[in-house]
RNA sequence: GGCCCGUUGGUCAAGCGGUUAAGACACCGCCCUUUCACGGCGGUAACACGGGUUCGAGUCCCGUACGGGUCACCA
């Protein structure tokens, strides 16, 4: 018979806590009823996807919407995998897009009292919970090298047996002290193994948050809790940790239901109350090449990094919103009753989450993109323009940032009334949104409408320089408009041009147009007389000149 | 291969036993409009398949197919 409490103290004589001493330095977190406390875990790999933010919106929403706490816990357990400023690139990710942590690693520390936040940080508690677990007879050293596990696993795979570490596969399950100890002697790595007691026969009932009822197989494996270095796997850090620090609700990827057993059985043996678990659907996006679905991948799709949105200019709140859009079917409709709210009035439920895949939709972004930027006051526009032609079109910046307060006004046109115009979907939109406002970058293509001869525009183009004022309203333009329309014999109403074509050569739409031409150099601006304004009438007299001068 | 999850228009999706099967994006057409951007109206287009249960099934059950996940000392 094994003695597991003189192997225990033997494997870690270095631990004299005793799980209770452990627990009480975590106490019973005091939140008002219904209060939920959630955490994002990110591994410092140094690449932040968007599956990342997926993930941490619905932590933050579930946290802050009731009132209780999310966190940010860094799971660097794995030193193979870690990548220097890997926990920077996290932290950068997430106040890039303004999702704030009540508790949780920083870049230099940590705020909060459930820490450590590092799981490195933390290897004595997790051993403190094995040794109490070997103790128990519940875990036990297993010396199997990475070939013998090899081994056994072409041997099942050869007899069509499942795959992994149970039965009599689980061969240092029931192994005597002396052999034990004859390896610890030798200096044999060794990895302690959780002793299961599940049966495949046995099925496990389980209520996840976004998939609803389901049934799950019990894990007959005998998994690694602690690994060679000391430090514990995935599955038992998560068990410690989300006991200790008092988390309510996990949200992970679908990935991890596989493993949904192993936690349970965990949770437990330890004789600990599972939090709710939420696992969300994978972000999908089309195959270019198969036209099917597939997983988004780091590899060969941009739009995975977070770091995509940045340079791309998606302005972050645009990202979040269309993320909501994925995350709750009713957040759309919800919008649209409520165009002006902050996102965050929106109330966000589990229960109208996806359980089948959501797919990236990049047209779709473009679309809530435009729709929120349309929204925002153009100080605002202007400040995210300006931070972010900064660092990615300098040239673009010391034009757009010259004259702030044209710049505004000029994004100041159309926006504000119930019908905002809807041009800019990315910071590089506006650029050639409204490069012809600056010399430097203005290019005209001064092809005039075919109804309009050469003479006529040119001379249009004197009247209108005779009779501009910068001053005038939008109808006081437009009856200078007709005034030249009339004179030129071009109909001053486009439905009496329509009624009778052939009594005119045109319409003044067609002098509003070579105006336009002259002063933008494009068919397409927003409202003339405003744009003019803004100009200022030295610019628009010698873009008139200009135009009369190149036809 | 075992286990698990999923499958409503091109896409995201409502739907919870009786609906003309919502809505949004994209696309197309018309209207509005001095251009554009908006806005309005309309259109194309869907319950994977086969069996049950039921008076009645997208909705419940069982198969099948397809898609995805997972089976590490990675998370």
């Amino acid at each position: 018979m094994m003695d597991y409490t003189y192997l225990a103290d033997k494997l870690f004589p270095h631990i004299t806590e005793t799980p209770e001493q452990v627990e009480a330095r975590y106490p019973k977190r005091e939140l008002p009823e219904g209060a939920k406390v959630t955490r994002m875990g990110p591994s410092p790999t140094g690449f932040m996807h968007l599956g990342n933010l997926y993930g941490a919106l619905v932590d933050e929403r579930l946290a802050h919407q009731s009132g209780g706490v999310f966190y940010l816990r860094i799971e660097d357990t794995d030193r193979k995998r870690e990548v220097e400023g890997g926990v920077q690139t996290i932290i950068d990710a997430f106040s890039a897009f303004g999702l704030p942590f009540d508790e949780g690693a920083t870049l230099d520390g940590e705020i909060g009292d459930y820490g450590p936040y590092r799981q490195s940080q933390r290897a004595e508690i997790y051993q403190t919970f094995v040794k109490w677990l070997m103790k128990q007879g519940m875990a036990y050293p297993c010396f199997c090298t990475e070939e013998e596990l090899a081994n056994a696993h072409a041997e099942q795979e050869a007899n069509k047996e499942n795959f992994g570490y149970y039965g009599k596969y689980a061969v240092w399950r029931d192994r005597t002290l002396e052999e034990v100890e004859a390896q610890l002697e030798k200096g044999m790595p060794y990895v302690i193994r959780f002793r299961s007691q599940g049966s495949i026969e046995n099925k496990i009932k389980h209520e996840d948050l976004v998939k609803g009822k389901m049934e799950v197989t019990e894990n007959d494996q005998d998994i690694v809790i602690l690994k060679s270095d000391g430090i514990p796997t995935y599955h038992f850090a998560h068990v410690v940790d989300d006991h200790l620090m008092g988390t309510t609700v996990v949200v992970r990827g679908e990935e991890w239901l596989a493993t949904l057993p192993v936690h349970l059985q965990l949770f437990r043996a330890m004789g600990w109350k599972a939090p709710k678990y939420a696992h969300t659907a994978q972000l999908m996006k089309i195959d270019e090449e198969t036209g099917g679905k597939r997983k988004l991948s780091k590899r060969k799709d941009p739009e995975l990094a977070l770091t995509f949105y940045a340079k791309q200019g998606y302005p972050a709140a645009c990202v979040l919103e269309y993320l909501m859009t994925l995350l709750n079917s009713n957040f759309e409709e919800w919008r649209r009753a409520n165009p002006e709210l902050p996102m965050n009035d929106f109330p966000f439920s589990t229960k109208k989450m996806s359980g089948s895949g959501a797919l990236f939709d990049i047209d779709k972004l473009t679309d809530v993109s435009k729709n929120v930027i349309s929204h925002m006051k153009a100080e605002d526009v202007y400040n995210q323009v300006d931070a972010w032609s900064k660092e990615h079109d300098s040239e673009f910046n010391a034009l757009f940032t010259r004259d702030k307060e044209k710049s505004i006004a000029f994004l100041q046109i159309g926006r504000g009334g119930k019908k905002p115009r809807k041009d800019i979907a990315v910071w590089t939109d506006v650029k050639p949104y409204m490069d012809f406002m600056f010399d430097e970058l203005f290019n005209p293509d001064y092809t005039m409408p075919e109804r309009v001869s050469k003479e006529d525009a040119i001379s249009m183009l004197s009247e209108f320089a005779q009779m501009f004022d910068e001053n005038d309203t939008p109808d006081g333009f437009f009856e200078k408009m007709k005034t030249i329309a009339e004179k030129h014999g071009y109909a001053a109403e486009t439905k009496a041009y329509k009624q009778n074509p052939e009594q005119y050569k045109g319409a003044v739409g067609d002098v509003s147009m070579v105006i336009r031409i002259a002063v933008a150099g494009r068919q397409n601006a927003p409202d003339l007389q405003s744009v003019m304004h803004i100009m200022g009438k030295d610019m628009v007299l010698k873009r008139l000149e200009a135009c009369k001068n190149a036809l």
